[in-house]
DNA sequence: GTTTTATAGAACCAAATAGTTCCAGAACTA
DNA sequence: TAGTTCTGGAACTATTTGGTTCTATAAAAC
């Protein structure tokens, strides 16, 4: 049975960039450490630390082929944000939709 | 020209439960600081500090009428996030789709 | 004009965070 | 076996965070 993963985590793991930064990375497919740590300007012990803060949260999980730890992204704590989303996506009929939004400005902004 | 707000600041702003209860308690409308601390075990000031954070990643505005300053609710952060996870809805083909992963699991789960 | 109400500023504290360096262990390579 | 590579553990530091209390200020109410 999955671990239950907190939004708590998931948005505090999102709320830097170079986490997000390996998140991205990673959509392109799984990574060791050091591949991960190769375009950023930090040890890769901290790289490494935030791994494990993505894997804390879930964002991530890791299978090690030989010494290399390869990481590779999970995507159900994104789902869960974007669900959480919907309970904002209903306010004023469709104003968090981006198109209804656009075709909306200027016309019958309300109040 | 509105500030220009971080990712940075909108994740770490939601990253933490009280604020999310505060945001959700603005769907239904304006409200005061004394009033968003009502259902809180805190104090009000560090509901007002939480305000505060919401306010600075831009999450809700305030206009003060009279000495209660009124929140409202800003969904454009939440409409920037959901744009950030539309580079990751891509993945898989629709993976990112709850019902297309309800039916997939389990079926040609990739290694 | 005094008192009450609603909020923010300032100072403080404990805990968490992001980073570092150094060391240890596991697994390849020669 | 010895050396190299990849990563995590431990210890440390500086900064940020979430909370408190006490004080100040601005507007309403009396």
């Amino acid at each position: 049975m999955a671990i239950q993963i907190s939004l708590d985590d998931t948005f505090a793991a999102l709320a830097d960039p170079t986490r997000r930064a390996i998140l991205a990375r990673l959509l392109d497919g799984e990574a060791s450490v050091a591949e991960l740590a190769q375009p950023f300007a930090l040890t890769v012990r901290a790289i490494s630390k935030h791994v494990g803060v993505l894997e804390q949260a879930g964002l991530v999980t890791r299978s090690r082929s030989a010494q290399k730890h390869l990481s590779r992204i999970e995507l159900k704590p994104l789902r869960d944000i974007d669900r959480w989303l919907d309970g904002y996506r209903k306010l004023g009929e469709g104003r968090f939709d981006r198109m209804e939004d656009l075709l909306r400005r200027g016309a019958d902004k309300p109040e």
